[in-house]
RNA sequence: GGUGCGGUAGCUCAGUCGGUAGAGCAAAGGACUGAAAAUCCUUGUGUCGGCGGUUCGAUCCCGCCCCACACCA
């Protein structure tokens, strides 16, 4: 905290966070451009090249702006999961600090950012042929099948797991198959203390101001393609990248289910859902703190003064 | 104008053979460790269209009225 130490700051990540819709590219460009620096993206969709329009992608003009990293960077056929995100982004952060000394990190996926800041347990990894009879059995049986199998491999999960949740069941069967032991042995829920400093700051607004943003932002959806974009994604859409709001509506709407006035009104109701979520979840982390998209200068301001 | 079918939770509707009612969706809050824009949990009092009548008791039966839709003229 010495104030020559300024001259030469230590290696640190801004991280941006907010709900979706709340300003957040345009903040981290800005950001960005004054610390001439470069911006890690943390948002589960946005990485996924063939996936543009309807995750809100940065616009061509944004992304030549500032170099981004994890944009458009994978396909949906791959793997992209929180654990790889971290292991990622850290290699990435690395490779940048050699270039920075802060580096921008935006994005509205809470567990990628927990991931990047404080790590996940290691988990040893799982066989692939157990996860797929796993999730057919779930398929094939249902959900009484996955309990009954979850109380008799792991009684722990089943005592103080979520067993409403199939997806954390069958996910927890995996692991008790594949190694013997109950996931829950593998959370040991610490903090891991990364090599580098983080500041964690978030986009906060108006329920009001949010729905507006959100509404606007499905429009400009539309109008730029997104019925088009979706029927080109249409034969993947059983991939876990197309399990997406605003993909998952279009789907149906070509099915024919709804109507197109409809789907968009699903769209505009499952983002604001989907806000509200990422809301619940940030809200947690009494580490970040939290700005007015509009106060851009403040925000910069109180990160300056917080740099180490 | 006539006939028919409706008017029940913010929306779509179910139901009560007369004892004041419940689902889905929405909304609000919450959880979250390899699918996280995913997945899951909790929360349901509303003049049962209005006014009368019958009844110990009506949202349910009867009458009138209002509104919506369909068909016939």
């Amino acid at each position: 905290m010495h104030p020559g130490l300024k001259t030469h700051p230590a290696k640190t990540v801004i991280i941006i966070t907010g709900p979706t819709a709340s300003g957040k590219t345009a903040a981290a460009i800005r950001l960005a451009r004054h610390f001439k620096t470069e911006i890690i993206s943390a948002d589960s969709r946005q990485c996924y090249r063939e996936m543009n329009i309807g995750v809100a992608r940065p616009s061509p003009e944004e992304l030549a702006a500032v170099p981004h990293h994890f944009i458009a960077s994978h396909s949906i056929h791959e793997e992209v999961t929180a654990a790889l995100f971290e292991e990622w982004a850290l290699q990435k952060v690395k490779q940048l600090f050699e270039k920075h000394a802060v580096l921008i990190m935006v994005g509205g996926t809470g567990l990628y950012i927990k991931a990047f800041c404080e790590g996940l347990d290691a988990i040893p990894g799982t066989d692939p042929a157990i996860r797929q009879r796993v999730i057919s059995g779930y398929e094939e049986k249902g959900i009484a099948w996955l309990r009954e199998e979850i109380k008799q491999k792991d009684p722990l999960f089943h005592e103080k797991g979520e067993t409403q949740n199939p997806q954390r069941m069958m996910r927890a069967l995996e692991v008790v198959l594949s190694t013997g032991q109950s996931i829950f042995n593998f959370h040991h829920k610490e903090k891991l203390q990364r090599d580098f400093n983080i500041i964690r700051t978030g986009l906060d607004l108006s329920k009001e101001e949010l729905h507006r943003n959100i509404n606007t932002r499905v429009e400009n959806m539309m109008e730029q393609g997104l019925q088009e974009e979706a029927r080109t994604l249409l034969p993947y859409r059983d991939l876990n990248a197309l399990q997406t709001v605003g993909y998952s509506e279009m789907f149906a709407y070509l099915d024919g289910a709804l109507s197109l006035e409809k789907t968009v009104e699903e769209i505009k109701i499952h983002t604001r859902q989907y806000a509200k979520r990422q809301l619940t979840w940030f809200r947690k982390d009494k580490e970040i703190q939290w700005f007015s998209p509009a106060a851009c200068d403040e925000m910069l301001n109180w990160i300056e003064r917080h740099l180490p």
